[in-house]
DNA sequence: CAGTTTAGTAACCTTCTGGTTACCAAAAGA
DNA sequence: TCTTTTGGTAACCAGAAGGTTACTAAACTG
């Protein structure tokens, strides 16, 4: 896999989550597999603006469809977000460090 | 702190975290403070465009700066991550779940 | 085989984003 | 104090993003 993909899957990956409706629809899929009217039941927004978020979310693979028999339902595939958990990771030994000396600071030791 | 306050740091966060030029920049903060001018220099894109994509990252308590002494830095401040860290959370048990049906896929196991 | 439900897409509009150049303010140094 | 360095902001522009309505294509259902 060369960098240039990885780069551009992390990009969309990024971008799918930077939108707070589809932060919420990932969320809804987490309860349980939905079909697009039902995604979209939960907002304010038109379902067409919802199958744009969905494209998005698609394009990102957090969000595949599946034929579960009669209907067609959208999934969740958390999958990619393993690759946010790593990019994490990179920083954690520094936010570990901010946390532990601002309870320095409020527990008013050195 | 009320929960439309967290909604809207939380949105901040994800926005300041969507855009490859700042992802890179906060990967530079991790090796050392810096000043805007040697943050700028790392990219082909010009000063001023640094300047916004600091102000975005400031806006999400990412980026401080600090006078340290003679010149005034760029710190990074990654204490925030943290919260993408518990976002990440509730949906650990999805990818680890996915990853394991993919292990099994790959292997050839039922 | 109609008719209804479901969902994607096209066309369009407005706002946001990221970039530029030009300008300005403040701090550092001579 | 004058000059240089540093870095923020204003004004502007092109393209992307997110929303809408209208249309279309499948696929169930009666």
């Amino acid at each position: 896999m060369p960098a240039a993909t990885t780069r551009h899957s992390t990009d969309l990956l990024f971008k799918a989550l930077a939108d707070p409706t589809r932060r919420e629809i990932l969320a809804l899929l987490r309860q349980r597999s939905r079909s697009v009217n039902d995604l979209a039941a939960n907002f304010y927004t038109s379902r067409p603006a919802i199958s744009k978020h969905l494209r998005v979310l698609r394009e990102a693979s957090l969000v595949k469809d599946v034929t579960s028999g009669t209907s067609r339902l959208c999934e969740l595939n958390a999958a990619p977000l393993a690759r946010v958990d790593a990019w994490l990771r990179d920083y954690e030994t520094f936010w570990d460090r901010s946390l532990r000396r601002l309870k320095a600071h409020v527990e008013g030791k050195r």
